[in-house]
This record gives C-alpha cells, sequence and structure tokens, in this order.
DNA sequence: GGTGAGTGGTTGATGTGTCAACAACGGTAG
DNA sequence: CTACCGTTGTTGACACATCAACCACTCACC
C-alpha cells in the first residue's frame, strides 16, 4: 500500500526542487560572469580561505565531500586554466599539494561580493528570522534522516 | 559594502545545499536499483501519465524545462535501452513522439512506489502542516526572486 | 507559388559527475 | 627485510548538461 503524495504535498515537493533549480541557475549565471563555474567555485572557496601555500587534495576533497577522482579530474580542467598548481607533497610522495595561482585568488576576490550578494538576493534575504531557524532545523532533520553525508560548499 | 553572510546565516544556507544532495543522493540510489536515473525518471514520469501513443518531443521538453539538445540525447542513451521508442509525428514533418515501450512501462511502475516512499523517509514525512505551508510559501517567493525557470518532475 | 522568419530535432564539442582499475607510497606484522 | 594492506592520486570509460551549428519543415506574407 503506497501513500502517494497529497495534492499539498507535492506541490511543496515540487516547488522545493524548482527553488533549488532556480537558485543555482541565479549562482551559476553569476559565477560566469567571471568565467567560473559551481565546480570551479566549489574548490575555489576553500584555497583561498586555507593556508597561502595551499592543502592537500586529500584534504581539499574532504572539505567539499568529493571523492578523489572528481577532484583530481576537476584540478586537471583548472590548472590547465591557470587557476590552481599542483605541487609534490613535501611530508608524503603520495600526495599533491594544490595551491592558488595569483590569477586564481584574483578572481575568488573579484567574485565573492557578487556570489554572496546573489545568494541574499534569490534566498536568504527573503526568510525572516524565524523563517531561518526554522529551514535550518528541516535542513538537519532531512540530512540525518538520508544519512548525512558530510559535504561543504562556501 | 558587501553585506556577508552571519553564522546562522550561513549555517541556513550551507544546510541547505547539503540538504539537497542528500535527498538527491538517497533519490538516485533507489532509483539505481532499478537501473535508472534521475534523468531518465524525470523523461519517465511525464511519458508514464500521458496518453498511450506517446507525446511529442517538443511537449515532453516542455514539461520537464529542458532544452530541446537535453532531450534529444537523453533520448537516444533511453532508446537504446529500450525504454522509449521514437517514432514519426504523423501532424507534422518536424516532430517526433515519443512512447514507452513495455519495458519502459514496467521500470517505471516497478520503481514509483520505492521512489515515493523515499521521498516520504527523507523529507515530506519529516515536516508537519505548518512547516510543509511554510516551506511552499519560500520556494515560491524564491522562484519568483530567481525568476521561475517553469520545471517539473514527478 | 515563392520567400523568409521561426520552429523542431539532431549532432558534435566541451565541461562535469561517477565508477572501476591502476600505480605508487606508507605503515605494520611477521 | 618482506609481505601485505590501506591510502593517495591519476586515468579511462561512460552518463549527463550546455552551447552552438545545422537541416528540414511550417507558416505567414507577398
Amino acid at each position: 500500500m503506497t501513500r502517494w503524495l497529497t495534492d499539498d504535498e507535492q506541490r511543496m515537493w515540487r516547488g522545493w526542487l524548482d527553488m533549488h533549480a532556480a537558485v543555482g541557475q541565479a549562482t551559476s549565471e553569476q559565477l560566469a560572469e567571471h568565467g567560473l563555474s559551481e565546480a570551479d567555485w566549489a574548490l575555489l572557496v576553500p584555497l583561498s580561505e586555507g593556508p597561502a601555500d595551499g592543502l592537500r587534495a586529500r584534504d581539499l576533497g574532504r572539505v567539499v565531500g568529493w571523492d578523489r577522482s572528481r577532484v583530481s579530474h576537476q584540478l586537471r580542467r583548472m590548472e590547465a586554466r591557470g587557476l590552481v598548481e599542483r605541487l609534490d607533497c613535501p611530508t608524503d610522495a603520495r600526495g599533491t599539494v594544490v595551491r592558488l595561482t595569483a590569477q586564481g585568488r584574483r578572481l575568488v576576490e573579484a567574485a565573492a561580493p557578487g556570489h554572496v550578494e546573489t545568494v541574499r538576493r534569490v534566498f536568504v534575504d527573503l526568510v525572516d528570522a524565524d523563517e531561518l531557524a526554522l529551514l535550518t532545523d528541516v535542513a538537519r532533520r532531512v540530512r540525518e534522516a538520508a544519512g548525512d553525508p558530510p559535504c561543504g560548499r562556501d
């Protein structure tokens, strides 16, 4: 006996999916003004916030919640565009240290204000304090129910 | 003067992104048990709900909010797997009519109950009536602020 | 009946995400 | 020291998303 979704539930579920698509589109378009993708941004942010001498690819992957392969592929493309460079890790010959280039750092700093403004305009500034607390709580419940694959962005 | 996100705002924004990742992962894994992807599902659902003699590719694209190219690529892969078939459109020589095969219809009907149960388990059943109304309203506000690219799923 | 703008669909190129296989290294038990 | 196992990162194959180019067709207009 399947409990199908009621009309209200379906409206919420679909609206929520469409909301995510709309927000993703808005942030993608904003980053594209600087020649960046969401995938670029996901890696550039922790690199810009981390130590100036770079991060182990392993640690970078943990921060953003990606597997090694995805990180490696993305870094290859970003290195080809001159955003990051890969160095041998001095403490572990298996490792790779990833560091922002000067150009990469300039791009992050140029794109960050517009990114935050977009996030505010299409989402954060549209909810009041009560709603913000409730959304945070719903998100926590859902992550726990779904098995909370640790992730991180921004 | 950029208004950076406060800690609470950042927590909500990140939690919300992670929530979406967790829900997407849960539904993807459930569909994968039947050998289906989210992209397959997006097209299979309107095809299974539409007329038995199929849908114009154009109309299918409008329902799911995809452009022509994306629909065409996805249909090519699905046709190769025997889920759908493409027929010439009798009323417009430019058109293509897409129809579920018997195998495609069996797969949709086999996967649908588990899909709905997953959506309930990781999301819908975790919010009460008040929260459901509020989430629906927030989603509406966000879609309007972001420019509401019409979409549709499930 | 032509002609030209617009529509419908396909294709190829490139960027992105996932999986499995692989090579190289580190750590530990014997 | 050697054997072995777990870790780290890369690679290749394939699925998916986006963009631009292209062709065939429709339709409105002359």
